[in-house]
DNA sequence: CAGTTACCGTACCGTACGTTACGGTTCGGT
DNA sequence: ACCGAACCGTAACGTACGGTACGGTAACTG
């Protein structure tokens, strides 16, 4: 009655994350309306082993998402870094790897099923998007900018505030966009722009020895 | 053949607006389970009369969107602020409005339904939300900040540039959280505050005479 | 070799829901 | 008073799809 899959590991078999990766593929092409009938011919497997291995529709619509998210784990961003070179390096690889992610056809399509799946009563497809997504890169990126306050780089009180306004300036519209169906032309070097002027302009408000810091600061909380 | 809501214009009778009315709250209730049964039983009308009106389910979706979209074409910003009082206030103001729309439940739920009937065939729900959320509310921005720029106040060479930082500075991570299902508290002095921070921070890095404009100008495009 | 397990392929079942059809009622126009 | 249009309520139809059952096959185990 338990299927394999609601262990937190990913104790998967090969075959499992085969079929796995056919219903991302599927879930990439065709969204929400994919069936379990189109996944079982995808990955030539019978419905039977679907439902005995993930239970139900929701089951392997989750463990394609955690399967994804499984997959996705960056490499964490190296805290050496305590000059502002590195630390404005750091971050500019980090918003252009993310932008790069974001606007990827594959995380597009899981934040649409998970979007539309939010708020059901089931197993929330929100929560592990939202926490392989948006909170995983707080938990990676807000290290390096203490380690950045520490060296003195930068001026903050909450770094989760500081985080939320790196967010804000790396993603713009970006995300919302995307996710609207909007067609947006996003070459590499136009992705490397903007994690380049998003990090200046973090700079700006949060670098230390900035008067306009001094000035953000007194007012945040 | 063609339904009355095919047109451009908004020839709704009131009879019709009711019952858009009712799918609108059926919307914010169950979803995109809103089922056209509900839907006639809630506006106590039938589902003959859904279809001749309407055309289809897609349809009747696409006129609930566009009747809550013509209800929130908000008042055009002021434009008479040319001292740095005004603007800003200008500025917190249509921050603070935009922030407690994109939190409302009617807002979430539209945005929810329209990101999972995104990249469909027919009628395009993500180009109507679109078209009158982020869109609508950089060309009542725009204008705005133009303004200021000629007055003297603000320094940008392009003005969707900086109002996409705007937009980022305002939002952050805040509509995502909310359409992947992240239970938020946004009471009325938490957003004015967020309108507050945003604000600032947007003169900091785009105010005239600031040696960081500068900065950020030279490297803009 | 017999038995068990795991799986594929397919056929099948039940139901929910979009869509249509129809009888009955209200109402404005003549 | 009569007619027709518009509409309500409900029943009925068709289908798509989630979920289940079953026969067949290959591999492994004793």
């Amino acid at each position: 009655m338990q299927p394999a899959s609601e262990t937190s590991d990913n104790v998967l078999t090969e075959r499992q994350r085969d079929v796995l990766d056919a219903a991302l593929g599927l879930l990439v092409e065709a969204g929400d309306a994919l069936t379990m009938t189109s996944v079982a011919r995808r990955a030539s497997c019978s419905k039977e082993t679907l439902y005995k291995w993930f239970g139900d529709r929701d089951g392997l619509l989750t463990a394609t998402v955690q399967w994804q998210a499984s997959k996705v784990r960056g490499v964490p961003v190296k805290r050496d870094g305590l000059d502002i070179v590195s630390l404005t390096g750091g971050l500019e690889r980090f918003a252009s790897d993310w932008l790069r992610v974001l606007s990827g056809k594959i995380s597009v399509a899981l934040n649409r099923v998970a979007v539309s799946h939010a708020g059901s009563d089931k197993r929330d497809l929100g929560a592990i998007v939202l926490e392989n997504g948006p909170f995983a890169m707080a938990r990676r990126l807000m290290p390096l900018l203490e380690v950045g306050r520490e060296a003195g780089l930068l001026t903050f009180d909450d770094t989760e505030e500081a985080f939320r306004t790196f967010f804000g300036l790396v993603v713009r519209d970006v995300q919302i966009r995307l996710l609207l169906g909007d067609r947006f032309e996003l070459t590499d070097v136009t992705i490397d722009g903007e994690a380049r002027r998003a990090t200046q302009q973090f700079f700006a408000l949060y670098g230390a020895h900035n008067h306009v810091a001094e000035r953000g600061r007194s007012t945040q909380r």
